[in-house]
DNA sequence: ATCCGACGAGAGCGGTGCTCTCGTTCCGGG
DNA sequence: CCCGGAACGAGAGCACCGCTCTCGTCGGAT
C-alpha cells in the first residue's frame, strides 16, 4: 500500500531517469550534466537530488537499469527449443544489435569505468543477466550429449560467481567449460567494443560477416561445434 | 635547424603533456582538468592552450603516446628466436602486464571513446603497433610451417588495414588466418578489459592462471598449438 | 486543527573549458 | 642596428558544471 507521496515520488524518480537516459542516449555519459537533466523534467537542479543523492547515483540507476535491458534483449533472443549452437549465436547477434541501437548505453556498462572505480554491489547481480542466458545454453548442451570438450579440474581459478551463474545445476559442466565460456563472453564483448568504439576501422569491410565469423569461432571454442 | 624559440616549444609541450600524463595516471581522463594541469607546470590555464588547442587535443595526445608505449612494451616482449607460441604468450603478457600497470591510460586507449567518437587519424598508426607485432608472429610462423588452419578466401570482408598490418608480407597467412587473428586479438583485449574494469570480479579467483589458460586457448584459436 | 517532514526554488561556492584582451619579449629582415 | 610583427604569458570574464544551504510552502498523519 504505498502512499500517493510515495507513488508520486516513484515516478518523478523514473520520469527523472528517463530524462537522463534519453540525454545519455544523445551526448553520452561523460557529457551527461545533471542540469540539463533537471531542465528538461521543468525542475531546479537542486531539486533533483531529493531523488538522486550525486550525479554518479543517478548513473549508477542507469546502468543497472542498461543491464536489465540487455539481460532482457538476450533472454528474448533465446529459443529453448533451438540447437545449442543457433541459440549461441542468436544470443551474440542480440547482444551485438543491442549495443549498436545504444552505443552509449553500452559505452557505460562496458567501456570505462565513470565514477572512481567503485562499482556498487546492486549492478553484479543485474549484470549477470546475460550470464545466465548462457550458462543455461551451455547446460541444455551438456545434457544433451553436444559439449564437445574434455574436462579437468582447474581447483581456485573460478570463483563462486562463475559457478553459479554458468551452469550452476548443470551436470556434465566442468570448470574448464566455464573457463572457455567466460574466456567466450569476455571476447565476444571484445568483439563488439572493437566494432563499436572504431578500433576495427579499416580492418574489417564487412562488419556483420566478421561477427559471424567471430561467433562462430567462438561457438566451436566453447565446445558449440555445428554438429 | 630549430630556432631557440622552436626548441622551447618543443620542450614546454612535452612537459605539459608529461604532466597531464601524471594527472591522468592518479585521477583518469574523465577527471583530467586542463587548469590543473597548468598549475603543475605553473602557468596560467589560458597559457596552455597556445600549446594545446583544447583539452580533447590533449587528450589525443596522450592517446597517441599511450598506444606507442604499449606497443614499444609488446615489441619488447618479442623475441623473434623464440617458438611461435611462446612469442604470442609473451606479447599477451606484456599486453596485460602494461594495462595493469597503467589502467587509466588502458583505459583511455581502449575503453570509452571520449571526445565524441571522433578519432583523429593520427591515432590509428601508433594503434597498430601492436598489431604488427602480432602479425610478425604470425608470419614467422606459417614461414616456418608451424600455423595450423586451413586457408580459404573471405572475399570482402576484410580491409585494407587488416591486410597491411597482420602479415602483409607473410606467404602462408590467407584471410582465414587474419580474421581469427584479428578476433584473437579482440579477445585478447576483452579479457584484459574484463579484468582490469572489474566484469570478473567474483567469477575469478586467480586471475594469472585465468589469463594463462585465456592465452592458450586463444593461440590455438590462432593456429599456433603448442606443437 | 496542528505540526512536522517532504518538497521545490533560489542563491551561492568552487571548479571547469574556453575566449578575449593587453602588455611583454624575442626573432628576423630591412 | 633597429624596428615591426609574431609568439607568448597573464588576467579577467563567460557560461556551465556538481553540490550545498536556506527558506518558504504544502500535504498528510496525529
Amino acid at each position: 500500500m504505498p502512499t500517493a507521496r510515495e507513488r508520486v515520488r516513484a515516478e518523478l524518480t523514473a520520469e527523472i531517469a528517463e530524462a537522463a537516459r534519453r540525454q545519455l542516449a544523445q551526448v553520452g555519459a561523460a557529457a551527461l550534466s545533471l542540469r540539463a537533466v533537471a531542465r528538461e523534467v521543468g525542475m531546479a537542479s537542486s531539486a533533483v537530488y531529493r531523488y538522486f543523492p550525486s550525479r554518479d547515483d543517478l548513473l549508477t540507476r542507469l546502468i543497472i537499469d542498461g543491464y536489465d535491458a540487455l539481460g532482457q534483449a538476450a533472454e528474448d533472443a533465446d529459443d529453448p527449443a533451438a540447437p545449442p549452437e543457433e541459440r549461441w549465436s542468436a544470443v551474440c547477434g542480440a547482444v551485438r544489435a543491442w549495443a549498436r541501437a545504444h552505443p552509449h548505453e553500452y559505452a557505460l556498462l562496458y567501456g570505462s569505468p565513470v565514477p572512481g572505480y567503485a562499482a556498487p554491489r546492486d549492478t553484479v547481480r543485474a549484470a549477470s543477466r546475460v550470464g545466465v542466458v548462457l550458462g543455461g545454453i551451455l547446460g541444455d548442451a551438456a545434457r544433451a550429449g553436444r559439449l564437445h570438450g574434455d574436462g579437468g579440474r582447474v581447483p581456485g581459478l573460478l570463483g563462486d560467481a562463475a559457478v553459479e551463474v554458468l551452469g550452476r545445476d548443470a551436470p556434465g559442466i566442468d570448470d574448464a567449460v566455464r573457463v572457455r565460456a567466460l574466456l567466450a563472453w569476455s571476447s565476444l564483448f571484445g568483439t563488439v567494443s572493437f566494432e563499436l568504439f572504431g578500433h576495427l576501422v579499416g580492418s574489417v569491410e564487412d562488419a556483420d560477416a566478421y561477427f559471424a565469423r567471430a561467433v562462430a569461432e567462438l561457438g566451436a571454442l566453447i565446445g558449440l561445434d555445428a554438429s
